[in-house]
DNA sequence: CCTATTCCCTACTATTCCGATAGGGTATTA
DNA sequence: TAATACCCTATCGGAATAGTAGGGAATAGG
């Protein structure tokens, strides 16, 4: 199961991407998507440092998309919303720590379903964009 | 992620199924395994609960298949230890529930894809079964 | 029968993570 | 200069996770 965080996230870029070229503001995106306006702003705020988001500050100020839609593929953001795609970290490709436990990975049981998970997960996420949310 | 209990009970539900016809003891589990050895008994506890293992008490005692392990099915395991395989419990087969924020699910931006997520995972866990873990 | 072994069961604890909020600071516009 | 809107750090309660404690009950072997 997906966290708030990473649901509310990729609402609220949803939103950004369908309001194109247009500044929005976090109490809008809070208003119209139900979000909390204070948990949406550190959302917002990793999306920012992360490079998805442009801001602007100020009156008339907001959030803007850096990419088109089309070019911000779910894989990218899942990372940073989510964490790991993979289900244990030790098939993790980005997020790799080896088990406590396992003293061989090659000889796990478990080695080869987590790692078919995670290559079924992956398939999903760079295969959808932000356009696909639209 | 999927949670130490999970992962636990499936390396061990391995190690009986490798053990064909054999009663193997939590202790002995928990020693192949590198398994807290009371966290085990828990999770073992909650598995025979379900109907997936027997147990017998007593000297000589311990767990048991229930049934050959090509016929036990990651999916009913991945439900029982570890809950919804949907990434959102508003996509889930077994464990539906609305969202509070999401007034329209038809509607919703991110129905589509985690519909796709949990239908990619429910592939995998319905085409693995415990045989495969051996 | 007695005792060691092994599972049974409830309850409890410690720690971590999640969801959310507080509160002030800084930039921008009108 | 007032109002707006993002910036940033810190904090906090509650739930979930990970693991422990401790005694009870059945069973096999001597």
């Amino acid at each position: 199961m997906i966290s708030k965080k990473t649901k509310y996230g990729l609402k609220a870029l949803a939103y950004i991407a369908r309001k194109e070229n247009e500044m929005v503001s976090i109490s809008e995106i809070a208003r119209e998507e139900n979000i909390p306006h204070k948990f949406l702003e550190s959302i917002l705020l990793t999306l920012r440092k992360s490079g998805f988001l442009g801001s602007k500050k100020g009156k008339g100020g907001g959030y803007y998309l850096l990419k088109s839609p089309s070019s911000i593929y779910m894989v990218d953001l899942m990372r940073i919303l989510e964490g790991p795609i993979a289900p244990v970290a030790c098939v993790s490709l980005n997020y790799y720590e080896k088990c406590d436990d396992c003293p061989d990975e090659a000889t796990c049981s478990l080695n080869k379903l987590m790692i078919q998970v995670r290559d079924a997960n992956l398939n999903v996420f760079r295969n959808t964009t932000l356009e696909d949310l639209k």
